[in-house]
DNA sequence: GTCTATATTGAGATAGAC
DNA sequence: GTCTATCTCAATATAGAC
């Protein structure tokens, strides 16, 4: 997030910083009003709960997403392109959302605790359904292998791609250069070949 | 782990089960004493503190990796072959010792947030530093690409394998099998291709 | 070695004055 | 809209009887 224009806003954004680098649980409302500058009783005129706060990061994140997926699945074009272009995407908005990224990532056990992430969930669920779908896709077009369960690779790719901004920074990986990095080692392998297949 | 011999192990057995599936801060000391059938006072007879528990599941645990690393290592081979045994040791363990797994992958920022988990973490540090070095070995030897930072490749093949066990069990798929689909996806690409380099 | 009982701390949340 | 003050609950850990 940026420049947060009012009250309301700052405090979500103070607050996904925190949860994104000390988790949800470790992060109490009183450290976030602390970080905000008022006393935690008055985050309760902006939010009814801590969760709260948890849900419109995460659903502003996730709807991004959704848009983002839904514009690259607008314009075709064959599975392997649109998955090169699902994982651009998707690191874009990991790149504009760090924080809520790296929630998104080390959180769903807590997400699935409470019965009121049920819409955060399904959200998450629309956004794995792309991703399954352009891989299944790929394989019954022959473009992809067909010895490897569609649920193993996407399980592996999606993991490079989510956890992409966890821990150290990539230090001079621009996201464009990850995601060509992350969409060759997934489509052609690490093994050093004789004439590679170039892709970009 | 298995068939608990005396009420200790039983004790880290059932947290391990308990860590792994509810998380370590979501789990008390009061659940883990009714599910091993004591009351919470008594685990203190065994141990001086939850965190002690943690330890001794994670140690154990990192412990059996190091000594399976250390026992490929020991017999040699080129970079691909190495790789290919880690992953396969690595799943191995994976499977013998699941919750530790999974804690070891979910908690390592609770790790961090006290000092007492330093050992733990030095044993993690050794663990991803011979997955590193044989991928860099790799690079020098010419059997891996030299496009890709050994680095970037080092996270998403380690994720691979160590959230493997994570969410659904991978129904049909032995413990072998899985470790062929990460090393030929990893070295190969998921890319359907001509005459494929058929690696087994 | 296990229990009962409780100390202690820390958390999310609320009421009501200003 | 923010603060002061506090409620309530839950958690780790301890003391000491049995």
């Amino acid at each position: 997030m940026t420049e947060p224009r009012d009250r309301r806003e700052l405090i979500v954004s103070t607050a996904a910083e925190m949860f994104a680098r000390k988790g949800i649980r470790s992060t109490t409302v009183r450290e976030i009003a602390d970080a905000v500058g008022v006393l935690s009783g008055s985050l309760y005129h902006y939010f009814g709960s801590k969760d709260d706060i948890v849900r419109e990061i995460l659903m502003s994140f996730l709807d991004a997403i959704r848009a983002s997926y839904a514009e690259v699945l607008s314009h075709g074009g064959d599975a392997a392109r649109t998955l090169r272009e699902v994982v651009l995407v998707s690191l874009l908005v990991g790149r504009q959302q760090p924080d809520a990224t790296a929630i998104y990532q080390n959180e769903l056990r807590y997400l699935r605790e409470s019965p009121q992430f049920k819409e955060v969930l399904a959200a998450a669920a629309d956004v794995q359904r792309v991703w399954l779908e352009v891989i299944e896709r790929g394989v019954t077009d022959g473009a992809f292998r067909d010895d490897i369960a569609p649920r193993i690779f996407h399980r592996m790719i999606r993991d490079a791609v989510w956890l992409s901004g966890r821990g150290h920074p990539d230090a001079g990986y621009s996201t464009e250069q990850l995601a060509d990095a992350i969409t060759a080692v997934f489509l052609d392998g690490f093994s050093a070949r004789p004439a590679a297949t170039a892709q970009a």
